[in-house]
DNA sequence: CTTTGATTTACGCTCCACCGTAAAAGGAGC
DNA sequence: GCTCCTTTTACGGTGGAGCGTAAATCAAAG
């Protein structure tokens, strides 16, 4: 499951993936975050002009987190020890 | 170097980093995206009413990616090969 | 085909990001 | 102190996110 991402339809993809692989409906997400149902349907399908703090919501709903990596860097050594 | 993040503080900190480490200034951003120096600074300081497509186009200028990982996991060996 | 649950889309509303522009505050060096 | 560059803050304006609510579309199961 690779979860790089650039763009937002990335980044939602990635957030479905997520939630799916937890067995979790948009209707969970939103119960844990108080986003609309249709909030968390528009950030799945990749709109850019969603708020960074919807997207942290259900990232953390998720438990999921952030890392900001090089572009087109795989793993280096460096990030492990 | 850690850029970790979970906040918008942090993607905020990150984001400065990765600037700084780069020796470019908020207007070298603006001018590579067409956003107001205001707008950079916004999202540097934390604000989590950024929109996605403002943090996506500062971290192509930077030549950065996501990639979300689980909370407070290290890197997992899967993730190497 | 029909039902049931999930996802998407729509309408009116409020709020605020981002805009252009500009001024104010920081910071480093002389 | 002063200058120069960078960053932050301010003001009026526009576009659109997310809200409540609701209906429409999809999808899988019977």
């Amino acid at each position: 499951m690779d979860l790089s991402a650039r763009t937002a339809e990335q980044i939602g993809e990635a957030i479905r993936r997520a939630r799916k692989a937890r067995g979790w409906t948009q209707g969970d997400i939103s119960a844990r975050t108080n986003l609309r149902v249709a909030t968390i349907s528009s950030l799945e399908n990749g709109d850019a002009g969603t708020k960074l703090a919807t997207l942290l919501a259900v990232m953390a709903a998720l438990g999921l987190e952030f890392r900001l990596v090089e572009r087109g860097g795989s793993v280096e050594i460096e990030d492990i020890f």
